[in-house]
DNA sequence: CACCAGACCTGTCCGC
DNA sequence: TGCGGACAGGTCTGGT
């Protein structure tokens, strides 16, 4: 479910609700959702606690706990985290609940139990492999056109599981990528190595511009996803190819397409996003 | 290196 | 109603 504004969004409530709170003890209702430590070890480093601060990279919650550990969450398809100020009573998919010292609970909940959750001490990076090979993200000063010039000039290989790929550029999925593409009128299909500097630099744009409008609507929610409140984001209202196949393009009236692209499926206008043989 | 299929999981929807 | 298949905001592994 949720791409980088989905985790930025969570994260900004997450700072308010967490910072100074203490954890004091964790149930672990289902214990192969922790990668590292052990259940046991991960609840002895965590339990009493308290969260210094809320930080994200990429699709990563990052909170860094006293004691020196860091407690770390990727929600992968269907994560939620939760913050209940009443102690709930525990739902069918809540996997793990910290209990907070304000009496107050967080609630990590996944429908199809593929999220991460670790909590590393300093020296034990290596565990988290996905974080330590991340490109930069949208929105950073690191990216830049010329930063997209060069790693697309560089390799060759189609256009959209390269935005896929969090070594390239951290933080799209599948949602964000194909509405990025429409925007800048590029064919998912096209290479990377084929794309002029005019589209790289539209493509720079496009990224940027997503990305800020996903975190402006609080995330995109199709099933699933839900903030730190339990409410649901507003960027669906938004999309132009994104689950749309079938119905006319906004912008040109073609029929979106659908296909599958890196096992992924790629929605796009064949009207306004061209050239798929270049 | 680029690209696949398959794995990890549960739930929903659609066609028969 | 039931059953099978396709599919879902992600990432990793192992093969060609």
């Amino acid at each position: 479910m949720p791409e980088m504004p989905e985790v930025e969004t969570i994260c900004r409530s997450l700072e308010t609700y967490l910072t100074g709170r203490r954890i004091d003890r964790v149930e672990v209702l289902l214990p192969r959702q922790i990668k590292w430590p052990s259940a046991e070890e991960f609840a002895a480093r965590v339990e009493g606690e308290k969260i210094l601060n809320v930080k994200r990279r990429a699709k990563y919650i990052l909170l860094e706990l006293t004691g020196g550990s860091t407690l770390i969450v990727h929600l992968r398809m269907t994560g939620r985290l939760v913050y209940h100020a009443d102690a709930p009573t525990t739902a069918k998919h809540d996997r793990l609940i910290f209990r907070l010292d304000n009496g107050a609970a967080l609630v990590y909940a996944d429908t199809r139990t593929l999220g991460a959750i670790y909590c590393l001490r300093l020296g034990e990076e290596s565990r988290v492999k996905g974080l330590q090979t991340l490109g930069p993200e949208p929105l950073s000063a690191e990216f830049t056109p010329e930063f997209l010039k060069n790693i697309c000039a560089a390799k060759h290989r189609k256009i959209k599981p390269a935005l896929l790929d969090q070594s390239f550029i951290a933080g799209l999925g599948n949602i964000y990528a194909d509405e990025a593409l429409f925007l800048a009128g590029i064919h998912p299909l096209r290479t990377t190595d084929s794309l002029t500097a005019r589209e790289i630099e539209e493509l720079h744009r496009a990224v940027n511009e997503v990305i800020a409008a996903g975190i402006k609507d609080g995330g995109t929610t199709f099933r699933d996803y839900q903030n730190a409140e339990g409410q649901k984001g507003s960027h669906q209202d938004h999309l132009f190819v994104y689950q749309k196949d079938g119905e006319p393009c906004q912008k040109c009236g073609q029929t979106i397409e659908r296909m599958v692209i890196g096992g992924r499926s790629a929605h796009f206008c064949p009207g306004c996003q061209r050239g798929e043989t270049l």
